[in-house]
DNA sequence: ATGGTAGACCTTCTA
């Protein structure tokens, strides 16, 4: 089972792009965040004639997740639970029902900047809210993939200039604090088992040459449940993918599943 | 100290 997970900055003005990468990178789960539309306007077709059972959990210009699924899907839930005011569209999952059934989240985890603001306490009350989720749903012993873009740089190697994000909602301290909270539920990232060295990113700015510099971070995850954690095969961090016309800033990462 | 880019969409906000 392939799963991957894509930060997109919009499924339509990336159209082209994703689909010639879903055609390379023939991910089983694809897991899309920041797709920028509401649900009557995400291109279902294209996905739907490759085969894709297609689920999205839209919002207008902002946030959006979607999960394309080569297999059959059960379970569904849009949303992140504990705030009824909460109106982002940033939590989407599904039980995969495939040769050995998986349950998968596709996660846009809040920015937060500026610290110091309402933007900052929001995005540490949803890593809480999604702390609380994963504490239930790791109760199932399911196979358990929460993958996305978590907007948290967790350690300075996952930074090519650590410095440079001092001060910044991805690499505060309380970001990094909640982000462990969540792993330490007994959460491993996929990316600690694959043995893909340190300088592995997943996002390069568009702005002051950044991808030029390689001046990346990693920020998207793929975060197993133990189930799933024993069934890891292999992850791919698909860094090429930034350098696609009309790239997006972040880059596909895949991980592979037994069987 | 600033600005640099990209997308949605209408004017500025988000990232």
């Amino acid at each position: 089972m392939r799963i991957a997970t894509w930060n997109v900055n919009s499924v339509n003005a990336r159209l082209e792009t994703v689909l010639a990468w879903v055609d390379q990178g023939q991910p089983d789960v694809l897991c899309l965040q920041e797709i920028k539309c509401v649900d009557e306007k995400f291109p279902a077709e294209p996905f739907e004639s490759r085969g894709y059972n297609v689920l999205v959990h839209g919002q207008k210009s902002y946030n959006g997740v979607a999960i394309l699924s080569k297999f059959p899907v059960s379970d569904v839930r849009r949303g992140l639970p504990g705030d009824d005011t909460d109106e982002h569209a940033r939590y989407l999952e599904a039980v995969i029902e495939g040769p050995e059934p998986v349950r998968v989240a596709s996660i846009y985890l809040p920015n937060g900047n500026p610290i110091g603001t309402e933007k900052f306490a929001f995005k540490l009350a949803w890593f809480e809210r999604l702390r609380r989720h994963a504490a239930e749903l790791l109760k199932l012993e399911e196979r358990l993939v929460l993958c996305g873009d978590y907007n948290v740089i967790p350690e300075p190697a996952d930074a090519k200039r650590p410095e440079a994000w001092v001060g910044d909602a991805l690499f505060q301290p309380e970001s990094r604090a909640a982000f462990r909270a969540l792993t330490w539920l007994g959460l491993t990232d996929a990316h600690e088992l694959g043995g893909e060295p340190d300088g592995t990113f997943t996002f390069w700015d568009y702005q002051a040459g950044a991808w030029q510099r390689d001046h990346g971070i990693r920020i998207d995850f793929h975060l197993l449940s133990p189930q799933a954690a024993d069934a890891f095969r292999g992850i791919e961090t698909w860094r090429d993918a930034r350098d696609m016309d009309k790239p997006s800033d972040h880059v596909p990462v895949l991980v592979t599943l037994d069987p």
